[in-house]
DNA sequence: GTCTATATCCCGATAGAC
DNA sequence: GTCTATCGGGATATAGAC
């Protein structure tokens, strides 16, 4: 049962997640159907339950590898580095992962905002790697290195903000007319920090 | 056709609009069932059926009445009042909005979320009210009262910051644990917008 | 106005030929 | 590995008695 992986198996396992991915970010889990999914990768719905048992078992595959991309800048912040450099460092990979990888954002927002069924299995991990970014942050804050404010909400700021940008984009959108809006949201953002972080 | 209104009429629409809140800003439209939202009004499923045509019409009803709420802090904005102060009211009352209606936030982050597909005809009178407000804020920013910032991403980060609270509730509390995180959200959003606001 | 029963449709998953 | 055909469950909505 070690899979084979033929050339032609790993084509279309892709392009299923990429498809899913699509319908997923934009319907959630419920809203996606099967039929959707498969066409949009380019395959028979059988054929598609062929390379995954099930519909839940591609959601599955897709939320386990997107935590880990998800959190890789903030695993990124280094405690020896330049505090507020390393902080607007992070804020501005964060705000490309946005940009970059908006129907991962989607996908997850729909999964935390219908309370993570699917997702708590993450939760003790990510919670233990903000405790230890937020402790460092709370170093520099104590140093006098940067403002004296809490860590905690700090990292919720650069969430909130960054993802915002992906997860309300019709919104956004809406009001902005269609130009690209993350040139001036990465200076409006970096502005926001040098303020709030400035001792 | 001028509904008489009986009061157990009243009483059961009623009913029905808050248990169809619960269901729909939890599992979103697709995800809610009728049955579901029968049961927690305490109706059976036909006689839910008597009230509202369909399991759209509810969820029509719902979002029609909520943009208003979401909007109204915006639409108090005093372009007369001490420009500083104006914002910190408006962004400490919209925090206010998410803890006390985190339904009422859930469901609008699931339909925007989605592309807004049943909400876009509200995006027009949207925009018109943040232009509005935004050429308030950058007059101030011209005039040197507050720091020169962009107006629409200052009202987004407004927007994220304090809907991510009651939108991403789960997450939150599996970082911070079960407290409320509301009192230090305020403290701490206050902080964030004087640093960024002071010319 | 409220119920039981049911029509009708859609969706996830499977059977089985090729 | 891929297809057509279909099963079986569950959902919305309706019929019709009370």
């Amino acid at each position: 049962m070690t899979k084979p992986a033929t050339r032609i198996q790993q084509k279309n396992r892709t392009a299923i997640l990429q498809a899913a991915l699509d319908v997923f970010s934009q319907y959630g889990f419920r809203g996606a159907t099967v039929d959707q999914i498969a066409t949009a990768a380019g395959l028979s719905k059988p054929n598609l339950l062929y390379y995954f048992p099930s519909k839940a078992a591609i959601h599955v595959a897709l939320l386990s590898s997107l935590l880990d991309l998800w959190l890789d800048p903030l695993r990124d912040l280094d405690p020896d580095g330049d505090p507020i450099a390393e902080i607007l460092k992070y804020a501005a990979g964060k705000l490309d992962l946005s940009r970059d990888y908006p129907r991962e954002s989607r996908l997850f927002a729909n999964e935390v905002l219908q309370g993570a069924p699917r997702l708590s299995d993450g939760f003790p991990a990510l919670k233990t790697l903000v405790d230890e970014k937020a402790q460092v942050i709370r170093t520099w804050a104590e140093s006098g290195k940067i403002a004296d404010i809490d860590p905690y909400h700090l990292i919720f700021l650069i969430w909130a903000q960054t993802q915002h940008y992906a997860d309300f984009d019709v919104q956004v959108r809406a009001v902005l007319g269609h130009d690209d809006p993350y040139p001036k949201a990465a200076e409006f953002l970096d502005h926001v920090l040098r303020r709030t972080l400035t001792p």
